[in-house]
DNA sequence: CTTAGCACTCCTCGCCGGAGAGTGCTAACT
DNA sequence: AGTTAGCACTCTCCGGCGAGGAGTGCTAAG
């Protein structure tokens, strides 16, 4: 589509403007970048880009900068990906493989990492449980009328909840019903621990309000409840980028992260595909992000797909280098959490 | 020491500054507030507080603003403390007092209202342990080398932590290990729970590896591990403030506050206090908040200080209304961790 | 002691003009 | 036919300037 100056020139320009964050004009591209050929050529190039919708210019008489058109072809044919160095490598090592903690634990560092590394603002959709083995359910009567309830599944994932149950309840009435129980659940993927069996269960024996209680807990962890679940991380670094010296524009986008299901909403499209996927501007459903882009990538806990994580910043953003870390972050924490269950 | 006028005219300028945010001119004082003198008359005022200290003006004619020093002054003697209304005290009732969970819970439930009710940060030291009550404690072998450790103590509060131990460890080995660890520990204080009643424990036993492990848990959950805790609420709301329309003072202040180190060494100064702790500006210890006032109170569990709750804004801060509302947080949320020991 | 009047100060804001950057067009060159 | 130098033009940015406005301090009168 595109003739091989056209892209070197769209190459070029969006390079320098992802890394100066000012309009780019002919006669700096022709200097920094030894495209060849004079200013005047390029000009002409630049017209024609713009006509096409690659480019467009703020004002008459400045330099050009990348529409989102531009920055898709960019980053789907032109970009040169960046790969992770020493330090990148054994930063994740160090602060996400080796943690060999909880589940969320490592999930949640992943994101802190990232945050640092790119100096974007990072966002983690919480893993999904229904790759999870079901491992132990505890129940601690706390009081009369509230009990503990802690469920151990098997990537590291530990949950407690504080429980409110109608009648008066004993450690020894809670130890009888969570034997039960694990008799039955232990060894149980989430995803197969339904409402039905749990409902056979209750009707099996009298304890209804624990069971209730102990059902909501199960089915809830792996419901709507913890999926909603997004971590955040680095959102200050956006106050760092010049598209938010603007102090209303930073509020409301920052405002805007505080609503995680929104972002969960966008990070479910990373879930969806293999590999990294890059938003746009425009491109994203949510139209008060129609000035930022994310890249994202979905973890696995062995085959399934349990949560997604990415970056969150301009449209202008280095997404060489975006989309290089989150991928290795990716797949190292994918890499990690299945080393859990391995032992 | 200041005579009754010029009591009344610090007043009604501060009270008019907290409200505008702009220098208050002698004109605007007297048509605003009816001090029942000329504006004239006012200046003279305003001159001699100026010259006390208790005011000073940004330029040669400009109005005139409170002094750190005038704040002071109007919070030790001037300000009315504002009373929470119906819609407050039920807000209390219902995010806080009712939630009847994890006490950390109830805890940041408290600090998420205090941010919203009084639109500045909340900044909250999560609550110590030393005065809850050893409940149970549950050993769950994850894998060979890796278990879970259940924490329960009295006023609602679970801590759940995996860890590693250096040799494989059966499922039974737990049970006995935690049966023997209960026997000893349940009902004793936290704070009672020494290091060396830990040792001893240890030397009673073979399973040296295991008892560290869950030594480790026990003194770090109320050591500094713990208390370094401190949640923030509504920093955003930061960004509303006039004084912060400067984006590189809105960052240097948030990126502050993600260092909760330094904020939980001004929370503990209201520990130390009874009633409502105010700093204002330089009094602050801390050089980067020398431009803000935090305003806290200490929160307990029966007598016994188990933390701290505030809010943060920038020194031209609605004081009445900070130091009535969090008065009032602190004091329904201690009733309502009492009253979930009574059960 | 209070207050009206007044001259003075200083900030704010809009306007203007020059400097600078960049473009598009035209015409010449290869 | 494509490339390039030259040039006029456009538009932003920025500093200077002056009017307007708010507020003060001083003085003198009530």
């Amino acid at each position: 589509m595109l003739d091989e100056r056209k892209r070197r020139v769209l190459q070029a320009l969006t390079d320098d403007y992802i890394q100066t964050a000012e309009p780019v004009g002919s006669r700096n591209l022709a200097r920094k970048y030894n495209l060849g050929v004079s200013p005047a050529t390029i000009r002409n190039e630049m017209a024609d880009l713009e006509e096409e919708g690659y480019l467009h210019q703020p004002h008459t008489s400045a330099g050009r900068i990348p529409s989102d058109k531009g920055y898709r072809y960019y980053v789907d044919e032109l970009m040169v990906r960046w790969e992770p160095g020493p330090a990148e490598r054994s930063a994740v090592y160090r602060e996400v493989v080796a943690v060999r903690r909880a589940m969320e634990e490592m999930v949640h560092e992943a994101a802190r990492l990232l945050a640092r590394a790119t100096q974007y603002a990072s966002v983690v959709a919480a893993p999904r449980l229904e790759a999870s083995v079901f491992r132990r359910l505890d129940l601690i009567a706390l009081d009369e009328t509230r009990i503990v309830a802690v469920v151990v599944a098997d990537p590291g994932f530990v949950q407690h909840r504080i429980v409110e149950v109608g009648c008066p309840v004993s450690q020894e009435q809670c130890d009888a019903a969570a034997e039960r129980l694990n008799r039955r659940l232990i060894g149980l993927r989430y995803g197969d621990i339904g409402r039905d069996l749990l409902a056979g269960l209750r009707e099996e024996t009298g304890q209804g309000e624990l069971y209730d209680a102990v059902a909501d807990l199960l089915t809830g962890s792996l419901g709507d409840r913890q999926s909603d679940k997004v971590y955040l991380e680095g959102t200050l670094n956006i106050l760092n980028q010049p598209e938010f010296r603007d102090i209303e524009r930073a509020r409301s986008l920052l405002a805007l992260l505080e609503a995680r299901e929104i972002l969960n909403q966008v990070l479910s499209m990373a879930a969806r595909t293999s590999g990294t996927t890059v938003i746009i501007g425009q491109e994203n459903p949510v139209v008060a992000l129609r000035e930022c882009s994310v890249v994202s990538a979905a973890y696995r806990l062995g085959d399934e797909v349990i949560g997604a994580i990415g970056v969150l910043g301009p449209t202008r953003m280095d997404y060489s280098k975006a989309v290089g870390m989150v991928q290795y972050v990716a797949d190292h924490l994918s890499e990690a959490l299945l080393g859990l269950v391995r032992g």
